[in-house]
DNA sequence: TCCATATTTCAACGATTATTGAAATGAAGC
DNA sequence: GCTTCATTTCAATAATCGTTGAAATATGGA
């Protein structure tokens, strides 16, 4: 992971209502939520979390597909474990073992192909 | 960790030069860096830094230390690690034994104490 | 086709942010 | 005490950000 995108990622997570769409999302798993359930959950305007969701898309973190209606948003786990290595990459100089590389998140169920990134 | 700190932590690391500083320290580990030597490893101004360093230890980021004339900043890693875990944290809904809490960093030498936060 | 639902687009506004230049502070050495 | 070095403070500026309200688009069902 480059720092630009390192810094895109950061500062899309940096606000408390995409932190708290991001997470919900990370423990919903691959299968993803809805907007609207997403929207009923935090108490959010729509149009609102509409420009926040595009800040996580462009920042690689979320992916959405349609369903029938509704849109249905997803974490890429890829991204939130490449992030997490550039933050602690090389700590300490790699001079502790317990220091190691950090675990990463492997979800096992398939990820439904995104259309439109 | 609560999401006002987290949300504090990630907007501390997203900009480019907090990023920058910050990867230094990390990789420094417990003994930091002065102000001075960031200053010349990223070809940046001594006052925009202090700014920088400020957001950073107003996130809990990083400490300070005064060692003669230079002042030595220096990670703290109990922040980076009570970050990563609440991004990942309950991640799938704790379904895929591959999404286990991640591995924390515990550096083996004592850090100095922090003077004034 | 017409209507309801789900979500997005657009323009506007106030608030926050990063950088700058000049001046101030604090510590060390002569 | 004076000078130098290391870093911080302050005020000003341009740029970016988050929320709002109203209107548009897309889908599914009667």
């Amino acid at each position: 992971m480059e720092q630009t995108d390192a810094v895109a990622a950061l500062a899309a997570l940096a606000q408390n209502h995409r932190l708290g769409v991001y997470r919900l999302l990370v423990q919903a798993g691959p299968d993803g939520l809805s907007a609207g359930a997403i929207a009923d959950e935090l108490g959010v305007a729509p149009n609102t979390l509409t420009f926040h969701f595009d800040r996580l898309r462009a920042a690689g973190l979320v992916t959405v597909r349609r369903d029938g209606r509704s849109m249905i948003y997803a974490a890429r786990f890829e991204t939130m474990n490449a992030l997490v290595a550039y933050l602690t990459d090389n700590c300490c100089g790699g001079a502790s073992e317990q220091c190691a590389p950090v675990a990463a998140c492997k979800p096992s169920r398939k990820r439904a192909k995104q259309p439109a990134s």
